[in-house]
DNA sequence: AATGAATGAGTCTTCATTCAT
DNA sequence: AATGAATGAAGACTCATTCAT
């Protein structure tokens, strides 16, 4: 079932076949699950091997973690063309990100599930990602209210929100369009995009929904 | 740390007891790092007592599972008052839904990290509860499509899709507003409101974004 | 599947409901596997009162050792009628021990496998019923030897193994027996008188087999 | 009491050291009793590699009885010449037998006792090795009727109950002799083949025992 | 006469990790 | 560059046994 236990390879080709197998198992049977014997198996290596070249599982993980990470915002880093218009820079970059989590479900796992289901040392890696990408939307929200003239009045916290909202959408459909047959990754990216541009649009315009006047006591 | 050993207990008492060492014990570890050593002291018993009456490891998370969505779901629906409009419907869960995750974060863990993370045994037992708030959402854009005179031409998977988006940025925001110091329920609502309604409300209007004419090979 | 709980029985019924189940258990699981929960639960009674009347595990084992050692020689005494010819006694008593062991199979195991395979305390207890069955055997071949007319020189200690194999193979019939469809404890006796009774009487014709002279080295 | 701990061995040897400690304590205790933690420490190896060469309790066991059987038929073949008298041919046979379990007692106990008293996966293994025993002994009652020119009506499962008896006769014996001080293999051979072969012979020659014509009802 | 509530001690099993070559 | 041999530590689960009523 492991891969062939091809002889005498350069390290850097050797660790790049124990992070393929560890991602597949973490992405897969999780962290605490996942056994350093099936992943030296699936990667065609001896168990002191991985810990001679990757020290411990922790470090397995986190190594995975950053690999992983570095791939998705590349792909999407690769797919958004800064001079074009901030819709267009959100829906190429959404497409990016559809399509590579939909070609790399266990890099994903490991990203949106694994990485943040366990303390510290691994969600703070996950979390230094996902701010570089909140980031990347709040400056296109900012373009958008630029080209829209809007005053900037928008909260500086609103904003924030919005955007968490926005990539945790994206977050959910990509799991949905992975597990629903039918979806692609340009769909998810329209429905998200008919869901959102039009909602912060309207934002921008000022038309805000009120929350009814309450009188409540506590 | 653990709970005094209080003595001679009925065993429905003790079950909840149980149950509320083992979901902050999940909600924190995971499934998979928590022990049943932990669980057990810090409900104030010993462990084979645990095995009485909750049977065995998977038994006890799922016992946890079901008790926090039947909770989550309580709280969400004691707030939806069935006469009103949809707007203000949605507005109503939401607080409640993020009110709750807040007051609970242990449950909130164990319902949208650690029962995810880990086979069928689980994540069935949370799609399930998902796909009933979904469906509760769907219903209420449904109302709106209708209080919008807007022909039902919404095809039905841009529904499904809608929905689950506005579940996952609330799901997403939730984890974030118990993350942020600063931010409340109120402002998570608010917040989700503005981006969702507005969105869903251009699409009821027929008012779609449209993605760009590409010449794309392959 | 235990017992209906019946409440209230004088105690000397419920010992033998505990007994009964216990031989049950015993017999098919043998004394480690056997619990005394299930033991508990097949009497129909709660744990605790296993512990009044019975003391412990091993006592529980212990008595219902007693007891089928008892049933069983009260069983083949019952048979024989100490007036009659030698042979005859033989055959009637192997009736009654073959009729026996295959009516109570739990109980036999529990005499013949489970108490034999632990240590002192249990196979002593054996071990003073089948010495007693080996004297009852050992008589009837000195009266066969004085209705013979041989003299008495059968070393006695031939006479102890003449008696041993007679009763193992008695023993390893019973079991043969219980195993194969169509054998029936009519048909194990007759083939053990054949085997044996024939053998014996050649003994005490003084027809022995001689063994062959051998140079052996060492 | 554990063996020292020598260290680094290839993996055959210490497999074989496992196994001795195994048939041991399984010999002693029992299986149910017996602990994986006493086997290793007699072993003198650690648990974890008791499960890695041997993988389970179950396995350890069955590989028991599997080595053991082997020991026993191998010394019991190379015991007999096939081209010599029937009787001769037994009396080999059983010398070697009565010799090798009192030279194994362990192992001995592990075929005879321990096998016999667990469920069906050990049960199972012994009862081949018996047929293999039981086989040749009818094998050799064929060949004695033919050399005593019997015609060959001795009914095909009378024969199985008389290869039955002698078996069971011959392994109550090998206890027997192993418990009483002064009894040898030689002596216990001696008093088997004047048990059985006579008793053999005399059918042979059609002088069958006659059970009393009884009137029984029912 | 009888039981619901409770536990100390032990069992099998697995895992991350290292040493010697 | 790579591995066969080995282990300390821990985890899920079970069991015989006892209180308090």
């Amino acid at each position: 079932m492991g891969a062939v236990r091809t002889k005498r390879m350069p390290r850097a080709v050797r660790e790049q076949q124990m992070l393929d197998a560890a991602v597949r198992i973490f992405g897969q049977r999780g962290y605490m699950a996942a056994s350093m014997d099936e992943i030296a198996e699936l990667a065609g290596v001896s168990k002191p091997l991985v810990y001679l070249y990757l020290n411990s599982k922790e470090d397995l993980f986190t190594a995975c973690i950053r690999r992983e990470a570095a791939a998705l915002t590349a792909a999407v880093r690769a797919a958004v063309r800064p001079g074009l218009a901030a819709d267009r820079q959100l829906w190429d970059g959404l497409r990016a990100f559809f399509a590579h989590t939909a070609e790399h479900p266990d890099g994903w796992s490991v990203l949106h599930l694994q990485a943040r289901t366990h303390g510290e040392p691994f969600a703070a890696e996950v979390a230094a990602m996902r701010a570089e990408i909140v980031a990347f939307v709040t400056r296109l929200v900012a373009v958008a209210a630029r080209e829209a003239h809007r005053d900037p009045d928008l909260p500086e916290h609103e904003v924030a929100g919005l955007a968490e909202a926005l990539v945790g959408a994206a977050e959910s459909l990509a799991a949905w369009a992975n597990a629903t047959p039918g979806a692609t990754a340009r769909q998810a990216a329209t429905t998200l995009m008919n869901f959102a541009w039009a909602g912060l649009g309207n934002l921008m315009r000022g038309r805000m929904w009120t929350p009814p006047a309450e009188a409540e006591p506590a």
